[in-house]
DNA sequence: GAGCCGTGGAT
DNA sequence: TATCCAAGGCT
């Protein structure tokens, strides 16, 4: 057991942390593993740029699919730029956090139209456009511009709170972690430390029951010397999640569609697509019942649909309709066919209210 | 600075 | 079942 010291220097630190990334790293889409970089291959800035951002807060499990079918549909950034927003939407729908989307568009127009094509290439100039915080700004400055920047995210807080042992909450903490980062991070390889520091995180250094053993901090991880790793990051306490009610109606017309409406373009699932909705509040459910329909009509209640959110609890009943639509019903909205709402920019909890009332209109093709 | 902003997988 | 939380950003 160590006594004193002060993990060995930083340089040493990532040296060490560089030899098990070249070792251990993990092969993803959008990577240039190591034994391609030492062949002079360059990451391209559009991939990384794209990937971080689908990245943020979201499991690298769920954003393969989606950057996939990126790459595909809009190759480039200026593909990006030129597509329509409401193909973007789609295109994101499913993946969460819909201002990523739209400042993704957003921020591929402004690289188009005020940088030629081509990402600024430096922390700060990255930092400038939309949807790119401290975070993706250094990531991608490291990774695809081999910028000697400090990235910290979610890993890379639980790598350094643990290698230090550092008591102090997050967030208050961060600054003083982030310092610690711009210490160890080297001038040679900074994207590649990035990405192993997160690497460690993600498959050793984890949330619950770390792989210390097979640790190249083993030998200087504070926690570990505690022998409590899991004490660490210390954040501050979260409060609880309220309840909200409302009903959501499905309406389906003679013609086999279904009326759909276009949410506003901020605030939750902005510009996203839904059916009509009630007002999500904490009433109780029978205040907001069928009386509240988007036309008269003999609606049928067919149970309720619970969807979590981030910072609530949605329980929708649902009710559904079949029959003649009447006449200017879709003034603010559009009656959309069965078999296409799988391209419409339709969020989870909106397909699960679909679902609820429609059973066949999502076939369940996995497993 | 703290609240808002999705979703699904792991434990 | 409940809880956490994943390559965060914006206001």
């Amino acid at each position: 057991m160590k006594t004193s010291p002060a993990p060995t220097t930083g340089r040493t630190l990532a040296q060490e942390l560089l030899d098990w990334y070249d070792h251990h790293h993990r092969d993803l889409p959008w990577r240039i593993s190591p034994p391609m970089a030492a062949r002079g291959i360059r990451p391209e800035p559009y991939h990384i740029w794209l990937s971080e951002v689908m990245l943020q807060q979201t499991t690298v499990q769920a954003v393969k699919a989606y950057f996939a079918k990126f790459m595909t549909r809009w190759p480039t950034v200026d593909a990006l730029a030129a597509a329509p927003s409401e193909d973007v939407m789609a295109a994101w729908a499913g993946l969460g956090y819909y201002a990523r989307a739209r400042n993704l568009k957003k921020c591929a127009e402004a690289v188009a139209s005020l940088h030629g094509g081509r990402f600024p290439d430096t922390e700060d100039g990255l930092r400038s456009l939309p949807g790119i915080g401290d975070y993706t700004a250094a990531a991608v400055a490291a990774i695809a511009f081999n910028r000697p920047a400090a990235v910290m995210d979610g890993n890379v807080e639980r790598v350094i709170s643990r290698l230090f042992a550092i008591d102090a909450p997050l967030p208050g903490s961060k600054p003083a972690m982030k310092a610690r980062v711009a210490e160890l991070t080297p001038i040679d390889r900074p994207g590649d430390f990035a990405q192993a520091m997160m690497d460690l995180g993600a498959t050793i250094c984890t949330p619950k029951r770390p792989a210390c053993a097979l640790c190249p901090f083993r030998g200087d991880c504070r926690a570990l010397d505690g022998d409590d790793p899991e004490r660490f990051p210390v954040k501050a306490a979260k409060k609880e999640k309220p309840i909200r009610q409302g009903a959501a109606f499905v309406a389906v017309d003679m013609d086999g569609k279904v009326l759909l409406r276009r949410r506003v373009e901020t605030g939750l699932l902005g510009g996203m697509t839904e059916v009509p909705t009630t007002a999500w509040n904490s009433r109780k459910d029978g205040e907001t019942g069928p009386s509240a329909a988007p036309f008269f009509a003999e609606w049928q209640a067919c149970g309720t649909v619970t969807h979590v959110f981030t910072h609530f609890e949605l329980r929708l009943s649902i009710y559904r309709f079949h029959g003649p639509a009447p006449e200017g019903v879709a003034v603010h909205g559009w009656w959309e066919d069965v078999a296409n709402l799988d391209a419409q920019a339709l969020p989870t909890v909106m397909k699960k209210a679909i679902s609820q009332a429609i059973p066949e209109a999502f076939p369940v093709n996995r497993g």
